[in-house]
DNA sequence: ATATATTTTTAGGGTAATCTAAATTTTTTA
DNA sequence: TAAAAAATTTAGATTACCCTAAAAATATAT
C-alpha cells in the first residue's frame, strides 16, 4: 500500500496527467517522442524525467520500451485530473468564464495541494459529475468512469443525438461551437452527409441548420437519444 | 511607465510581499537577515535573490544598505496581496474554511496568474473590503489603504471597542480566539488591567468575561465605538 | 539480411534557487 | 578609535528541469 500524498512537483504532475491521457483506456505504452510533443520539451528532457518518475515508483519504464503508469502513478494522475475539472466547473459556473477560457487557468489551479480544499470545492459545486467540456470528474475515491460516447462521424443520417462533449479543447474550436449554438446537451440531427468530403448538414435543437466539416464532426462526442 | 505584467516567479513574488510587509507603512529599509528569517532561507540566498530583484527593477538595493521596493515592486507586491486576501475570503465565505486554516492555501493561490481571474473572483465575492483576518484588500487599481486601528493594549479601562483584526495570523492564536468567542466585529470592554503583567479582564459582546494576557492584547486590532 | 531511417538515450551544459564556509563590510563596544 | 561582534556578501556546490549534439538501439525498406 503505497501512499499517494508525497509531494510531486508541478512538472511531475503534468507528466503523469499527460501519460494518463496518451495511454488511453487500454493503458498502452506511451513513447518518449509523444511525451516530448505533449510537454513541449525535447526527447532528451523527457528521458531524464522518465528516469525520475520511475525511481519514484510512478511509472513502469524500460529503456526504449515506452512507459505506463503504475497504480500509484494512476492514482496521482487521477487526483490532478479531478482537481483540473473541478476548478474548470468553478470557473465556468461560479465566475462566469466561457468554456473556451478556462483550460489554462485550471492547468495552474490543478497543482494546488490540500485534499480538504478539493473536497470542499467539490461540495460547494454540488458534486458535479462532468466538467464544462463534458469530461467526467473522478470521485473522491479516485474512480474515473469514462462514458462511452459516440463520435458524430459514427451517426447515421436522420439520427438524433445529444451533444455530450468535445475531443478538441482548443479555444478556437469551442468558440466556433458557441457561434454555431452547439452546446453541451443540445440535440443534433444529421440531415445529410456529403459522400465526397464527409461534411454534414445538421440541425440543432430542431431549429437552425448548418454545415459542419468532417474535422468538426470528429471532435464532437454524442449519445443516442 | 514600466509595466507590471512581466512574469515573476513564485519565489520572487514571495520576496516582494515579504519586503512590503517588513518595510511597513513608512517604507523602511529591510535587512538581509530579516528577509532570511521571513523566507526561511539563509542570508546568502537572500543576497542572490536581491541582486536579481534589483536587476529586474523591483527593488532599490545597494550592497550592505538593505532594500526598499521600487514603485514597480510595490505594484507587484500589492497585486499578490490582493490575490492572497481575495482567495482567503473565498475559502472562508464560500468553502467554509475557518480563518485559522486558510493562510497556507492562499499562499499558493496568490501566485496563480490571470488578471481576469482576480477581477471575476472579486466580483463573485461582492468586492469585499477586508479579508477574514480584518486586513484590507487592495482595489483593482492597486490602492491599499491601511485603516489605523488601535492595539488593545492602548485601550483604557471601561472603554468599549470593536474587534477589527489580528496582527498574529498563527492558527493557534486564531483558534484561541475562536474558543474565547473573540471574533471580528465583536465588542470588547476592558474591565480591569493588572498592573503587574498587563493582563486584562475583558467582557465580550456585553456578555461573557475572560482574562487575556498582554501577548493576546498586543495582537488584537480594535477601533473605538 | 543489410542498409537506411527513426527513435531513444547519453554526454555535456545552462539557469534558478538553494546551501555551507569563508571573506568582507558595517556596527557596536570598550 | 581600535578591537570585537554582527551583518552581509562572495565563492564554490547541489538539485530540478531543460537544452543541443552525438551515440546507440530499434524499426523499416529494399
Ligand atoms: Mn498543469
Ligand atoms: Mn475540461
Ligand atoms: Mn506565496
Ligand atoms: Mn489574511
Amino acid at each position: 500500500m503505497v501512499s499517494t500524498d508525497m509531494q510531486n512537483s508541478f512538472t511531475e504532475e503534468n507528466y503523469l496527467k499527460i501519460i494518463h491521457s496518451l495511454s488511453g483506456r487500454e493503458g498502452l505504452e506511451v513513447s518518449t517522442n509523444a511525451l516530448a510533443e505533449s510537454t513541449a520539451t525535447r526527447a532528451a528532457s523527457v528521458t531524464d524525467m522518465l528516469r525520475k518518475l520511475a525511481e519514484k515508483g510512478l511509472i513502469h519504464y524500460k529503456k526504449y520500451q515506452g512507459v505506463r503508469l503504475t497504480d500509484l502513478g494512476e492514482k496521482v494522475a487521477i487526483k490532478v485530473i479531478r482537481k483540473h475539472r473541478l476548478w474548470e466547473v468553478f470557473l465556468v459556473e461560479k465566475l462566469g468564464f466561457g468554456w473556451d477560457e478556462v483550460h489554462d487557468i485550471a492547468e495552474e489551479l490543478e497543482h494546488i495541494p490540500s485534499e480538504v480544499l478539493v473536497e470542499k470545492l467539490d461540495a460547494f459545486l454540488g458534486h458535479p459529475r462532468f466538467d464544462p467540456h463534458g469530461d467526467p470528474i473522478p470521485d473522491s475515491k479516485g474512480n474515473l468512469t469514462e462514458p462511452d460516447y459516440l463520435i458524430l462521424t459514427d451517426v447515421h443520417i436522420s439520427e438524433k443525438v445529444l451533444m455530450m462533449g468535445v475531443l478538441d479543447h482548443a479555444p478556437a474550436f469551442l468558440q466556433y461551437l458557441d457561434r454555431s449554438n452547439i452546446t453541451l446537451g443540445c440535440i443534433i440531427e444529421v440531415k445529410e452527409i456529403n459522400d465526397y468530403d464527409k461534411s454534414a448538414f445538421v440541425q440543432i435543437n430542431d431549429a437552425h441548420t448548418l454545415f459542419i466539416s468532417l474535422e468538426v464532426s470528429k471532435n464532437l462526442l454524442v449519445q443516442r437519444l
